[in-house]
RNA sequence: UGGGGGAUCGUCUAGCGGUAGGACGCCGGCCUUUGGAGCCGGCUACCUAGGUUCGAUUCCUAGUCCCCCAGCCA
């Protein structure tokens, strides 16, 4: 095989394509995306969004519903349900009108749940959620009829009808579905079909004291939206018999088919739910968008496009073996899609002063610097150059080791878009003995772009001039955990693998003049040391970045490589 | 342990009885006014054992290992 096919296949698209040829539900493509409103989406439900909508996108007349699966009262939020949609339309997707509430269901679904009781094939059960247990049997034994199974089908609808009028408190029945308590499949003997909870929905208000259980609403909900394919991960694979039995039995007007494939997993990533709002709660991180999570608000905010979440998926593929993927294949498709776009400005972290000695002091040299080396149609700006500039603190060695290329006591450099400079001399703080200025002279003849000059220098630093840099904070990031989330063991406190230094505060940073006042969301790449995402909390005075990934680092890794001196 | 799934380079992923391919990563080299980008080359894989077949990663059998299920969560 030369090539991959547009849109690498996987198996699902080659089940859909299949059944689309057989002429299967008439040639239709209907999926969906149905998140529960009790969380912020994540790059793993990125990876669900890009195949459901993607499926849909690329079949003809094929569309993807949305569909809120709000079922649970007690955990749901609207705050959430119009962030979820604000995040599916970022990330470039569009359900057009078919935007739906399992919600909106309610009273179509305890229609069908009274068809099931009056089949006799749902019964209301009165045991303790304790007792139920009990009576569920074991992974190796059968479970045990409950005593009220066999109630009579008039018993049980006066029952649910009870159970819907509110007489009873919370905990009191249940409706299940009357299946096969010996099943060797847990769910399905007799799962809960509805449960009694006198709370208010976000939506239908008290309208309803009782509420479907997932496997009951959702199959119902996939038919009458006459989804085609519904999509899920793997852990539902065994809740299929049921997802079948319940489009049969409830005699619902159309069969669609569940496909399970694989969950993301990402390398010292927070992927959990559970694990993401306990860092929310706890305060942990700063917020559902702070930019050390792996959330689409939190990915955006470090300044992760679009475009680059939707490679990655495609890059990952679509399996249904356990997998976890290393983040550096997410840092590799940010920096495939940055390098095309953010446009290269210099800032210096940590900055060190160096002082031109024969550079006249009032002179300024507005200097032409290129603003893509990738994009030619962004053109050119204006930098000034002037008699004190600041360079990073990594980029002078006193004491340089093997390979190191940078400035150092008698070496010289380019400045980047300037001149060839010559280390002359180094300021000490008499007490500490720390580094804190440089005297360099500069090689006037070596103007960058003059042609005359052919002189090659090992390196090029960035640079900033001192009257004219802005102040700026940095903030750098670096993996949340220490390890990947499923190298920690269950009986251990998780939150003990938190890195300590996921944050790294930079307040003393000096960024190039044409920087001041920049919008939030913009991103840049700061020469040589990765790209930048400009941070609501920037000021008008001080704008903040964060890194979103940095460069590739060729020294670094030689460094690690050496020997320690 | 009953049931349901899954095992291909370090990591993802292709393969659909006919030379095991791609991407990330890693290692070299070229190029370079970003130690960036780009370009070139290299590295490493079919869980095991039998069987069917001219030929098996693919089909069959028996194992091994991993994941999921005993919520009135989804």
């Amino acid at each position: 095989m030369e090539t991959l096919p547009p849109s690498h296949s996987n198996f699902i698209r080659e089940r859909v394509a299949a059944d689309r040829a057989a002429g299967k539900h008439g040639g239709l493509v209907v999926t969906r995306f149905p998140p529960e409103p009790n969380g912020h989406l994540h790059i793993g439900h990125a990876k669900s969004i890009c195949l459901n909508f993607g499926i849909a996108n690329e079949s003809p007349g094929g569309i993807c519903h949305l569909r809120l699966d709000d079922t649970n009262p007690t955990t749901e939020d609207p705050e959430y349900v119009e962030a979820i949609q604000e995040d599916i339309r970022w990330l470039g997707f569009d359900w057009h009108d078919k935007l739906f509430y399992a919600s909106d269901y309610f009273e179509r679904l305890y229609a069908f749940a009274v068809t099931l009781i009056k089949k006799d094939k749902a019964y209301v059960d009165s045991l303790s959620a304790e007792h139920m247990r009990e009576y569920r049997g074991t992974l190796t034994e059968p479970g045990r009829n409950s005593p009220f199974r066999n109630r009579s089908v008039e018993e049980n609808l006066a029952l649910f009808e009870c159970m819907r009028a509110g007489a009873f408190p919370n905990g009191a029945h249940v409706l299940r579905a009357k299946i096969d308590m010996a099943s060797p499949n847990i769910n399905l003997r007799d799962p809960v079909l509805y449960r009694i909870r006198h709370t208010a929905h976000y939506r239908t208000g008290t309208a309803w004291c009782i509420y479907p259980a997932y496997d009951f609403a959702h199959p119902l909900s996939d038919a009458m939206e006459g989804i085609t394919h519904s999509i899920c991960t793997l852990e539902f694979e065994d809740h299929r018999p049921l997802y079948d039995w319940v489009v049969t039995e409830a005699n619902a007007p159309h069969r669609p088919q569940q496909i399970e494939f694989a969950r993301l997993n990402l390398t010292f990533a927070v992927m959990s739910k559970r694990k993401l709002l306990e860092l929310v709660e706890k305060k942990l991180v700063a917020g559902w968008d702070d930019p050390r999570l792996p959330t689409l608000k939190g990915l955006r905010r470090r300044g992760v496009t679009p475009e680059a979440i939707r490679a990655f998926c495609e890059h990952i593929g679509v399996a249904k073996r356990d997998a976890v993927v290393e983040m550096q294949l997410l840092e590799h498709v940010i920096r495939e899609d940055l390098n095309k776009r953010a446009p290269r400005v210099m800032a210096v972290l940590k900055p060190l002063k160096v002082i031109l000695d024969n550079y006249p002091e009032q002179a300024v040299e507005e200097l032409d610097a290129v603003n893509n080396p990738e994009d030619p149609s962004v053109g050119i700006r204006k930098i000034p150059f002037s008699h004190t500039l600041y360079i990073e603190q990594d980029d002078f060695r006193e004491d340089p080791p093997k390979q190191f290329f940078r400035l150092a006591p008698g070496r010289e450099v380019r400045l980047r878009y300037a001149y060839i400079i010559t280390c002359v001399g180094v300021v000490k703080d008499p007490q500490t003995g720390a580094i804190t200025a440089l005297h360099c002279t500069y090689d006037q003849e070596t103007k960058s772009g003059a042609s005359q000059e052919q002189r090659k220098v090992k390196a090029t630093i960035h640079w900033v001039s001192a009257p004219h840099a802005i102040p700026a904070e940095v903030r750098l990031y670096n993996p949340l955990l220490t390890t990947d989330p499923s190298k920690i063991p269950a009986n251990q406190d998780w939150t003990t693998y938190l890195n300590p230094q996921s944050l790294e505060r930079l307040t003393e940073c000096l960024v190039e003049p044409g920087l001041r006042g920049v919008q939030p969301g913009t991103h840049v790449q700061f020469e040589r040391q990765g790209y930048f995402c400009v941070d609501p909390d920037s000021s008008a005075q001080t704008p903040v970045f964060n890194r979103t990934v940095s460069l590739k680092d060729a020294w670094a890794k030689i460094e690690k490589s050496q020997p320690p001196r």
